[in-house]
DNA sequence: AAGTGGTCTAGACCACCGA
DNA sequence: CGGTGGTCTAGACCACTTG
């Protein structure tokens, strides 16, 4: 129960309805798969008008416990409201508090094509793979060798790389006019390998973080990766999972 | 725009008005701050019913780009509907894919008080810290060793931190009746300590992933914190952000 | 053809806020 | 107090799905 529940607080009517029928749904009387009754029957069950039962109704649909279709009707999709904890960024930079005030320096370019140490569908096909260094703002050391890779098709990408402030997924949706429409992040440690060390600046084998991310479009495109390496201390990602206050 | 774009589709009043809307405040025409014109006035305006408008502002209230108030009016909050990315999970365990399948098994127990490498905030405190390694299934190679630190409130959960399938925020949620809302995810990597690398089975030194979760309540009171220590190709974390199809 | 949800109108009363 | 958004009614027409 909530701190500020009122006693005299008269719940709109909509909410009543939309209240009994989650209970109905939650305790079975309604099944998942089930249709529930039409607008016209609930507004006649529960003696309101179909503006009311849609206001209901709507709670419902929000919280993903029903779907509506004209023509058909309302289907049961889930007996509770599960307790949800997002994350939200509205931005993608924000994932990576410090992206923006970051520059790269590219050190050199080459293919690849078939690396096993990727995951299966990307290591599939070649890619154009820009090995650089990612510093911030002035600061003369590194905080992470990146090896950014690049579909052939976005080559010219490589281009703009330099160019201060600049992220690849925005690269990507300014040049192509694509969007990226889902990020996939993988974590884990390693150790900085031979080839990576000297220009970080650690040595050889010390503790590093590896964030790799998938950039993909709507469709399953891949459409850049890139493969990071912080070494220790430089670098910490922190999220927030705040839960979701939808229906209660 | 989209691939089934209709030349037929006769968009619905309300949408109409809630891109005139959106339009106006993209470019200016109401400035952040300002106030929107009535719903009577909107309707005059366009020529439309009070329900009509209310649908259409519902869209802009839904988009995050205006507040409403009973007794004072619409305000417009933001220029243009950001972009949001996010990740939902269900439930907590999704988090942590794993987390479900693993079991706890406690080395031992002892006090800490004012430790410096913990953050500020959790430092303060007294935290009764549980040592455990934790293992996947039947494996018998730990994947992690787990320091879980306990509010002295909550001291009780101690006892049952070992049976399987349990979680840290469960065990809170289903002994105090507290709601987990909020976790703070910070992840770093790290060189195993020589105290935690025999019971792992690596060299001191080693790289590994350091996963520090911190469990709020709704206040800002912290429930409990995990600090978790990954060995290398043991664990990897994946986290998927999604575009939101929101407001177009 | 009958019935569904989707849209829309023209009214109405209310709680709340600011002057 | 007058005006706001929040709620609610009783109608209506429509596009769509299904038998």
């Amino acid at each position: 129960m909530s701190s500020k529940a009122l006693f005299g607080a008269r719940l709109p009517r909509y909410q009543v309805v939309a209240q009994a029928l989650m209970r109905d749904i939650e305790e079975g009387r309604y099944q998942v798969g089930d249709m529930l009754p039409t607008e016209a029957q609930l507004g006649e069950l529960y003696g309101v008008s179909r503006y009311t039962v849609r206001e209901a109704v709507r709670r419902l649909t929000e919280a993903g416990l029903i779907t509506r279709r004209a023509g058909v009707g309302t289907t049961v999709r889930a007996r509770a409201t599960k307790v949800r904890y997002t994350a939200t960024v509205s931005d993608l930079t924000e994932l990576f508090s410090f992206t923006e005030q970051t520059r790269l320096q590219v050190l050199h370019t080459d293919w690849i094509d078939g690396d096993p140490t990727l995951p299966a569908d990307v290591a599939e096909q070649r890619w154009l793979c820009c090995h650089a260094l990612r510093f911030v703002a002035e600061s003369r050391e590194p905080i992470a060798y990146v090896r950014m890779l690049i579909h052939p098709a976005y080559e010219s990408i490589r281009a703009r790389l330099e160019e201060p402030g600049v992220t690849v997924y925005r690269l990507v949706e300014t040049l192509h006019g694509e969007r990226i429409a889902e990020v996939r992040q993988v974590i884990g440690c390693t150790a900085v390998p031979a080839e990576e060390a000297p220009h970080l600046g650690v040595e050889p084998g010390t503790p590093g973080l590896r964030v790799h991310r998938y950039y993909q479009g709507d469709g399953e495109q891949l459409f850049t990766v890139a493969l990071n390496t912080y070494p220790q201390d430089r670098f910490n990602l922190e999220t927030r999972w705040r839960l979701d206050m939808a229906a209660e």
